[in-house]
Order: C-alpha cells, then structure tokens, then sequence
DNA sequence: CCGCAATATTGCGGGATGCGCACTTTTATG
DNA sequence: CATAAAAGTGCGCATCCCGCAATATTGCGG
C-alpha cells in the first residue's frame, strides 16, 4: 500500500513487469483482435509464465487497460503541483490537456491505436470505465484539498472529478470520429471550457 | 406460466422472461453475495435452464445491472416528453430526479440493497458504468434535438449527458454514503445545480 | 561473502463461465 | 391444420480466474 519506503528495485522490477504484460496486451490485441489473444499468448510476449499473468490483472481486459489507468492517474499529482492562487478551473484544464501532448503534437499511432480498440471492443469499456472511476476519486482527492472541501461528506469534489472524466471520455471519442483531425487538446479545452461555463445550451444558428 | 392470449406478444415474454432473470440475479447476488452464486441458480430461481440464461445476459454482472440500465433508459424518453419552451437545465433536472421517486418518498429497500451491491462489488463496476454509458448515448440523442446540435459532430449533447451521468453517479454514491439520511433527489438536485452552475468553487468557511 | 527470511514466480488443478451447434418445443401465419 | 420462424434446451469445449503448495529470486543482516 505505502509506497514510501521501499528500497525501491523490487518495486522497480514489479512495475516493469507489469508494464510489459499491459504492453503486450495492448499490442496482440491491436494487431490480432482481442478475440484472438490468449492470456497465454500475453504471458509469452512479456516473458513470464501465464501463471504470473494472473498475478498482476485478474483479467484481459484490466491489463489492456491499465496503461490507461496508469496515465490518468498522473491529473491528479500534476494538480496538487499547480500554483495554489492559480483558479480552479485553470489549473484543472492545464492538467487534463498535460498528458495528451501538446496542442499541435503527433497523434502517436500506438496511443491512437490502443484507444480506437478500448473504445471499439466493447468488452473493454467496462474495465475502462472502472479505471476512469478509480482515477477519479483519486482526483477527487486533490480538488478537496485545493478547495477545503471533505471526499467523505462534500458531494463537490467527486463531484467535478466525474465531470472531468466525463470530458476526458467524451472528447477522446469524439476525436477519435473527427473526419478532419482535429487535436485531442483542443477537444479538451473545448469540453472544460465548457463545463465551467455550466454546460449553457449554445445558441444554435 | 402465463401464457399471453394475445398474438404477437412474444415480445412480451422476452421481456419477461428478461426481467425475470435480472430480478433473481440481484435478489440471489444481494442475499448470499455475488461470488456465492451461479449462473445455474439464477436460471433455477427464473424458471428457464442455464443456457438460456446466456441468450439473454451474457455475464452475471449484465443481469444484475440491467434493470439498472432500463430505469435510466427511460430517461432520456421522458425528456422528450417535456415543454419545448422549458430551459434545458430545467428538464434535465427533472427529468433525473423524476425516477428516483418524489422528495419525501420511501426508500424502497429492494432498490437500495441493490444499489449498495452494485456500488460495493468491484466485479459489477464495470459493468454497472457501461450500462450508464449506453444510457447516457441515449440521452445524448434527446440533447441533441432539443438543442439543435448533431450527436455525431458537436461534443455538446454527450459532453452534457456524460455530466448527467456523472451527477446521478455521485449523488448515488453521497446517498448510501450519507449517515443521516439524505433524500437522493435532494442530493440529486444539488449535483444538477452545481452543474449548471459552472461547478464554481465552493466559498469555504 | 554467506545463509536466512521475505517475496515473486511457477505448475497444477478445479470450479465456473461463455458460447457455438444441433435438437426440441412453442408460437405465429397462411 | 400444416408449416415456418423463433425461443428454449442439452451437450461439449476452450478459456478463464484463482487457491494452493512448491520453487526460485531478491534483499538484508551477520
């Protein structure tokens, strides 16, 4: 649970581990489709026993995932290194935007690849959806202490960490069926933008 | 069995016959817990044979969400249903609350033991999430018509559903979580409000 | 540098699942 | 009433998830 005082190479080597289960998942079903991919197939390419697959995620679909999970996770540390004076919003909306690159950045075909297939497959939204709610409420966390409000009573915190995702979610879709490319950052600051202004019917014409 | 003396309804059985099954999955599943039950118990307990419970659900975590996912279907029809001349927001959040029964209403044990499961067992998250997510494409559609944008090309409408969804989450949440007991639809309001409101930070005090 | 304890990996095995396929029963239609 | 369409059923297999116990690896103290 603490990850504080371990010496660290364990952990090291764990965390390596795991990320070559989650990356070979990814890859086999990219290029095979899920269907074809057995656990023992993932285990092989990562060099462990299928076996120890099991170790790690307790499913497919989880280790797919994981990455994924393993990214988003990082909105919430980011936010707790934001200047304090900094508003809210702003700090939320430079934080979401952060890992997906920068505004006029490559599409990175592996990152397009593995989201066209979570989003595709639907066997995986499930996991990917859980993944998002656990990160989450880790980001719940860190806009609780940015606004003095309490996880456990106040209904706010979760409360935007949801919303958050829910653009993360929806602008990633939506950028993956843009006919003309348009930039995964834009699409986010469009939805957070939005968001903060209160989701206001836009004047249709 | 009841055999339907009107032709055409087969339909009707299905449905039924659906229902059925869900309904035994969360009444097993709240009872004995989730891991203490099989699939050959669930169709015991409905009346049909083990197979045929697969024509139906494909996984446990399916039926049990699935009645879940038909009350928040319904959503978006009623939705349809309200006044054009009715700003957005307003609707919405009536139409959220509206299934969740009116301000001083009962609890109904059966539908908070089943959200306590659902929200509790890690293995129904998922499944629990991409449910809400269909509904919430759903939804999107109604957004959409109502407000003159196109599901398929503005971010809007599910950028606004997925909020919705957010919110009905939450609050779910903050309502079993609650010690003195708050009515959801209060909690439910609140989330809405906040929404349209931008999320602005709360003044702490 | 060595042996010991903790931890990670592995193999085995079983219970359960999801589903394709073919067969039987029920229901709707002409 | 005959017959076709559709739902329910039984069987079997490939896979999965996980507990357990044995083994290998790692880190630490002496």
């Amino acid at each position: 649970m603490t990850t504080s005082r371990a010496p660290g190479h364990r952990e090291r080597k764990k965390q390596q581990t795991r990320e070559a289960l989650s990356w070979a998942a990814l890859r086999l079903a990219v290029e095979r489709g899920l269907g074809n991919v057995l656990v023992e197939d993932i285990a092989a390419e990562a060099g462990v026993s299928p076996r120890t697959f099991n170790n790690y995620f307790s499913s497919k679909a989880e280790a797919i995932v994981w990455r994924h999970l393993d990214r988003v996770r990082h909105i919430a540390e980011l936010l707790r290194e934001r200047p304090p004076g900094e508003p809210l919003w702003d700090s939320l909306t430079s934080v979401v935007v952060l890992p997906f690159g920068d505004e006029g950045a490559r599409p990175d075909p592996e990152w397009t690849a593995g989201v066209r297939l979570i989003l595709g497959q639907t066997e995986l939204q499930g996991a990917f959806l859980k993944a998002g709610a656990e990160a989450e409420r880790e980001c719940a966390f860190a806009i609780a202490e940015r606004t003095g409000t309490d996880v456990g009573r106040d209904l706010y915190p979760l409360l935007v960490a949801a919303a958050v995702g829910a653009a993360i979610r929806v602008a990633s879709e939506q950028w993956l069926r843009a006919d003309p490319s348009v930039p995964l950052p834009t699409l986010l600051r469009d939805a957070m933008g939005r968001l903060a202004a209160g989701l206001p019917a836009p004047n249709a014409e």
